[in-house]
DNA sequence: TTAATTAGTATTGTAATCGAACAAATTGGA
DNA sequence: TCCAATTTGTTCGATTACAATACTAATTAA
C-alpha cells in the first residue's frame, strides 16, 4: 500500500499550497491544484496520515477565501508543523547564531553566541554551531524528526566545487560539510550556503502579498563586507560555482574609502562598515559604533550627514549597475550597516534614476525584515523548500507510516 | 484514443532528449529517460504517428551510443522535422532578418533585407518583417506547420508591460505584437525578445558537450549598444521586466570614448563601436570600418593596437563587475565589435584576473558563433524551446492526429 | 553451433487521477 | 418553517500512464 519514500508530486504541490495560503478547504485546494475533489481528498487524507497535515478544529475564521457564501462550509487543512524541523546556522565575522524552523516555516528554537570567527578556526566553529544545535533540539518537542542542517557563512565555493573561501573569516578550502558531523553526533543531511543568498531568501521566501510572488528580488547585505542574493522567478541564482552574487567586489571607482592595496576601489570599499567610519572620520567625525552613528544622523551632525550622503551616492551607483544587469523588481537592503538607509532613502533614489534610461522601471527599495535572523532563517527556509518541492534528500514522512521504514535523519531521543 | 491538444510531460521529455542527441534507440531513450523500454516503445510509436519522430533508414552510422557492442543492435530514432517550424526574426539598427528552423533546429529558409529601422517607423517594420515572412514560408515545404514569430529588437519592455522602447531605432512605446499580426495575414503566436537575450540562447541552446548542458552562460553583444543576455541553468534570465542584461548603461567610468551628456562613462561609451572608433581617431587613427580596423591591427598599426588595448581594459573591467555579480561559467563576446576581441583576449584576461578575488573562478572567455543569424536563429529557437518543453502556446501534434480536430496556427496552401 | 547480450514488443498489473453520483451542511427565500 | 440552491466532502467505476514480466529478434563472442 505505501511505497515511495518521498513525497509524490501533488502532495509537494498541496504541502507548498498551505504553506502559501497558511489553511484551505479540500475543494479550495483542488482549485489551487487544478484537481477534482475527489483526487484532492485522497490527497489530503495520505498528507493526514502522514502527520504533515491537519484539521483546524476551529472553523470559525472565514477570511481564508470569500466571506458569507453560500454552501456547506468546508473543514479548513493546514500544515501540521510538528511534521518536520529544519534547522538553519549563521557563522558571522562577530557571532555566531542557530535556529529551528517546523514545517509551517515558524521559527520553534533560536540560540546564539559570541564568536570571533575570525580569529578561530573552522573546527571551532564546527563545535560552536554543534553547541547551539544541541541546545536548540532540546526545546524542540520529543521526538521532533530534524530534515537538515544548512549552515550560512560570508564566503563562496572554491573552485574545486568541495571547500569554501572566507576571506573574512580567514577561511581558505575549508569543507564545514565535513567538519560538522563529527562535531554534531546525529546523523544529518549538511549544507552550506552564502549568507547573503540566505538572507535573499529569509526575506522573499515567506511571500505574503500575491503580486510579489514571482517577484524578482536583489537583497544587498552590507556589514564589513558587501554581498548580494537574487532571487528569480522564486529560486536563488547562485552561478556557475554556487558563488554569484559577490557584489562587493565589483570595480567602482578608482579609489575607496578605506585602502585596500590588492583590489581599490571595489564597492566594499565603499559602503562596508569599515569605510563608512573611515569617510566619516575624514569628514571629521567621532563616534565608532553604527548605534552611535545613526544618533549623530539624527540630530543632524554635519560629518554624518555628508558620510552618509557619500555612502548613499556610492550605494545608489552599486545599485544602478545592478538594476542594468539584473532588473530586480524589488531591491532590499540588509545587514547591520542598512540601517544608514532611511536618512539617505531619497537621495539613493534620486541619484539611482540619473544613472538609468528614461523609461527604464525604477525597483522598489525596501529595508530588511528579518534582521539578525535573517542568515540563518533563510538557510533554514532553504531546506524547508527543498523539502515541500519533493527534493529525495530531505523525506517527508510522518509517524503513521513511519513504522514500516527506518528513517534516518530522525533524532533519537 | 486521442486526447489533450498538447504533449504530455514524458512525449516532451522524449523530443528534448532526441534533440539533444540527435538520434537514439527506443533502450537508449528509456535509459534517458529514467523510464522502462516497454514504456518507451509505446511513447515513440505515438511520436510516429504524430509525425514529430521518425526512424532512421540507415542503421548505418554508429557513434551515437557505444561502438562494437554486443546484441541486437537498435533503431534509431530521430526528431522530424518537417513535423513542426518556428519563425525568428530580427529588427536591426541597418537591417532586418528573418529565419525559419525546423522541429530538429536547422536552418530550413533565410531572408534578410537591408533597412534603416532608425529612420523609419514600427509600422513600416511590421510591413518588413511580413514580407520577409512570406519570402520564408514560399521556400518551405507545402503544408508547414507554423508554430509561431518571435521577434527580437535592441530594445526593452516598457513600464506598462505590454509596449516596448528601442532608443537606438526610435521606437518609444511601440507594440509590435498588435502591429505585425495585421500585416501578416495569418494568425500566428507573436513574441516579442530582447536581441541580446536572444543571441544568448542562439549561442547556448544547441548544446553539443555535456558538460556544457547546464552551464551559467553570459553572452554579451558588442554594437553600437552593449547589451547582455544571461542564461542559467538552461533559462533565460529576463528580470522583473524581461529587460534584464542592458549591461551597456552600467555607470562603471568618468567619461567615456565618446560624448554623452545623460548618462556619461556608461559602458557602453566605451566598448560600442563608436566609442571604439572615437578612440581610435583620438590616437591618431584613419579606420571608418570593422574591417578597416582589424587589417590595421594584424599589420600592427600603433594606433590601432592602442585603441584595442584601452577597449580591452574596459572590457575586462565590464566582465569582471558581470563576473562578481553572476559567477558565469562562461562568457560570449558577440556583435559586429566583437572581431577585435581575438587581438586583445590576453590583455583581456589578464586585466579581469586582477579585479577578481584570489580563488575565484575565472570564466572562460568565448568568441560567438552565430554570426549575424545569432538574434534571429535565437528567436526563433525560444519557440522551439517553448514547444518541445510543453508549453500550450505552441501545441505539437502532427499529421495524422491533425485530422481529428482543427489547429489553428497552420499555414493553408 | 551455442551462449551471452541487447533491442523491441505483447501482456498484465497498479497507482493516480477523473467523472459522475450522492449525502451533508450551509444560505436565502417563500 | 420548509424547500430550493449551492457548496463540500466522499464513494465508486473508468481511464491513463507507467512498471514488471515474459517473450521474440538480432547481433557478438566463444
Amino acid at each position: 500500500m505505501l511505497i515511495s519514500t518521498d513525497l509524490r508530486p501533488n502532495e509537494a504541490r498541496a504541502l507548498e499550497a498551505l504553506f502559501r495560503a497558511g489553511a484551505l478547504s479540500r475543494a479550495a485546494l483542488a482549485r489551487e491544484l487544478g484537481l477534482t475533489r475527489s483526487t484532492t481528498g485522497a490527497l489530503v487524507q495520505n498528507l493526514l496520515d502522514a502527520c504533515l497535515a491537519k484539521e483546524r478544529p476551529d472553523a470559525s475564521d472565514g477570511p481564508t477565501d470569500s466571506p458569507t457564501r453560500v454552501g456547506r462550509p468546508g473543514i479548513l487543512v493546514e500544515i501540521d508543523g510538528d511534521g518536520a524541523f529544519f534547522l538553519g546556522a549563521y557563522v558571522g565575522v562577530n557571532w555566531i547564531g542557530a535556529l529551528a524552523i517546523d514545517l509551517t516555516g515558524t521559527v520553534r528554537a533560536r540560540a546564539s553566541a559570541d564568536f570571533t570567527g575570525a580569529g578561530s578556526s573552522p573546527e571551532k566553529s564546527a563545535e560552536a554551531i554543534s553547541d547551539l544545535v544541541a541546545e536548540i533540539i532540546a526545546k524542540l518537542p520529543p521526538g521532533a524528526r530534524l530534515n537538515g542542517l544548512n549552515v550560512s557563512v560570508p564566503g563562496f565555493l572554491a573552485d574545486d566545487g568541495v571547500t569554501y573561501h572566507a576571506p573574512i573569516l580567514g577561511w581558505h578550502g575549508v569543507n564545514l560539510a565535513e567538519l560538522l558531523p563529527a562535531a554534531l553526533h546525529i546523523e544529518l543531511p549538511i549544507l552550506l550556503e552564502n549568507d547573503a543568498n540566505a538572507v535573499a531568501v529569509a526575506e522573499t521566501y515567506r511571500v505574503r502579498r500575491r503580486e510579489e510572488a514571482g517577484e524578482d528580488c536583489l537583497v544587498v547585505l552590507i556589514e564589513n563586507g558587501v554581498g548580494g542574493g537574487i532571487v528569480s522567478a522564486g529560486g536563488l541564482h547562485r552561478g556557475q560555482r554556487l558563488g554569484a552574487g559577490e557584489i562587493g567586489h565589483i570595480p567602482i571607482g578608482d579609489e575607496g574609502f578605506v585602502y585596500d592595496a590588492q583590489r581599490p576601489g571595489r564597492l566594499e570599499t565603499f559602503l562596508g562598515k569599515d569605510a563608512l567610519f573611515a569617510r566619516y572620520r575624514h569628514v571629521g567625525g567621532h563616534a565608532t559604533t553604527i548605534d552611535d552613528f545613526t544618533r549623530a544622523l539624527e540630530r543632524g551632525e554635519p560629518a554624518a550627514v555628508t558620510a552618509s550622503r557619500d555612502w548613499a551616492r556610492w550605494l545608489a551607483r552599486g545599485l544602478a549597475t545592478l538594476t542594468c544587469i539584473l532588473q530586480p523588481g524589488r531591491i532590499i537592503i540588509a545587514g547591520s550597516v542598512s540601517v544608514v538607509y532611511p536618512f539617505v532613502a531619497g537621495h539613493v533614489e534620486a541619484y539611482l534614476s540619473t544613472y538609468l534610461i528614461e523609461g527604464y522601471p525604477l525597483p522598489k527599495i525596501e529595508m530588511s525584515n528579518a534582521g539578525a535572523d535573517g542568515p540563518a532563517l533563510g538557510a533554514a527556509y532553504l531546506l524547508h523548500q527543498s523539502a515541500l518541492s519533493g527534493d529525495i534528500r530531505f523525506p517527508l514522512r510522518g509517524r503513521k507510516r513511519l513504522e514500516d521504514r527506518p528513517l534516518s535523519p530522525t533524532w533519537p531521543r
